[in-house]
DNA sequence: GAACCGTGGGT
DNA sequence: TACCCAAGGTT
C-alpha cells in the first residue's frame, strides 16, 4: 500500500464533507453535471444550481430535447457559459451515441464535448467505481507538497496522472477513496493560501513539512486581468441575453453605453462564433433548437 | 505549450 | 483596494 493511502482513508472517513454528489445513488448523470459545474467554479456556488438543473433535466435526453439557449439561461451566473453549451452538446451525444446512458469507459467519456482528463476519470471513478487516477488542482497541490516537497505544483501535465496512480492502493474501492480524499484534503486542509497543517493527516509523511516549508518558485500561469477585458464584455453581453430570454434583444439595445464600442462588437461577434448567441435580422438572442 | 474563457468570495 | 483562487477544457 502506498504511503499516503492509509492516513488519507482514515481521515476521509471522519472529515469528508457531506456533498450532494457523494450521496448514495446520486447517479452518473448527476455526477457528470456536477463535474461540469465544478470546472473552475467553487463547490458552494455549484450546489444550488446543480439541484435546480437536475430537477429540470433529470436525464441526458431531457436536456438534449431542450434548446441549447435554455441550458445557457439555467447556467445563470456560474461563469464560463460555454460549459453550459458543452454540457448540452454532451447530452445530445450521450442520447445519440450511448442510448441516453452516461458512458463508463474513459475513452468514450473523453470523446464527449467538454470532457477532459479530469472529468472523464472523475465520472468513471465516482459514478461507476472504476479504478483510475483522478487529478484536479487540489490533487496536484497535495502531491507537490506531500511527495515532492514543493510549496506549489507546476502547470498541469500528463505525468500528473502517473504520479497519482503511484499513490493508489490496489483495491478498487480503496483507490476511489484515496482519489476523493486527496482532492478533499487539498480543498479544506492543504489549501493554496494558508494550509491548516495542524489538522493534516499527512504531517508525518509530508515532504514539504520535513523540508521546513520552503517557498518555491510559482510556475503556475497567472490569470489575465479581468477588468476591461474582452471576457468582461462577453459576460455583460451574455447577461443581457439571459435576462431578456427567451425574447431577442435589438442590437442597438445591447450594451449601448459600453465604454469601448469596438470591444462590445467584438464580444458579440465572438459569442456568435462560439454558438452562445444568434444574430437574426437586427437582434441578438440565445441559441435555439438544433438539439433534436 | 500558451492563451483564452466568467464570476464571485476570501484575504 | 487589488489580487488570488476556484473538482478544467479547447484551440
Amino acid at each position: 500500500m502506498p504511503e499516503l493511502a492509509a492516513p488519507l482513508i482514515a481521515w476521509y472517513r471522519e472529515a469528508a464533507r457531506d456533498l450532494p454528489w457523494r450521496r448514495a445513488g446520486f447517479g452518473a448523470w448527476g455526477t457528470l453535471v456536477s463535474e461540469f459545474m465544478l470546472q473552475q467554479t467553487p463547490v458552494n456556488r455549484v450546489i444550488p444550481h446543480l439541484e435546480a438543473w437536475l430537477t429540470r433535466w433529470p436525464t441526458p435526453a431531457d436536456l438534449a430535447a431542450s434548446p441549447p439557449g435554455d441550458a445557457v439561461t439555467q447556467w445563470a451566473n456560474l461563469g464560463y457559459p460555454r460549459r453550459a453549451l458543452w454540457l448540452h452538446r454532451a447530452a445530445v451525444e450521450i442520447r445519440d451515441r450511448h442510448d441516453g446512458v452516461v458512458p463508463r469507459d474513459v475513452d468514450a467519456l473523453l470523446a464527449l464535448t467538454g470532457i477532459g482528463d479530469y472529468t472523464a476519470r472523475a465520472v468513471a471513478v465516482f459514478a461507476y467505481g472504476d479504478r483510475h487516477p483522478v487529478v484536479d488542482t487540489n490533487t496536484r497541490r497535495v502531491l507537490a507538497r506531500a511527495v515532492d516537497g514543493r510549496a506549489q505544483p507546476g502547470p498541469p501535465h500528463k505525468r500528473d496522472l502517473a504520479a497519482m496512480e503511484a499513490e493508489l492502493p490496489d483495491g478498487v474501492t480503496e483507490a476511489a477513496i484515496v482519489n476523493a480524499a486527496t482532492m478533499e484534503l487539498g480543498a479544506i486542509i492543504c489549501t493554496a493560501r494558508s494550509p491548516k497543517c495542524d489538522l493534516c493527516p499527512l504531517v508525518a509523511q509530508c515532504a514539504w513539512r520535513a523540508a521546513g516549508y520552503p517557498a518555491s518558485e510559482d510556475l503556475r500561469r497567472k490569470q489575465a486581468a479581468y477588468e476591461g477585458s474582452d471576457r468582461q464584455a462577453r459576460g455583460a453581453v451574455l447577461k443581457t441575453l439571459r435576462d431578456a430570454a427567451p425574447s431577442p434583444v435589438p442590437l442597438f439595445a445591447v450594451l449601448p453605453d459600453w465604454p469601448d464600442a469596438a470591444q462590445r462588437d467584438r464580444a458579440i461577434d465572438s459569442l456568435v462564433a462560439d454558438g452562445l448567441a444568434e444574430a437574426i435580422d437586427d437582434t441578438l438572442r440565445l441559441p435555439g433548437h438544433p438539439a433534436t
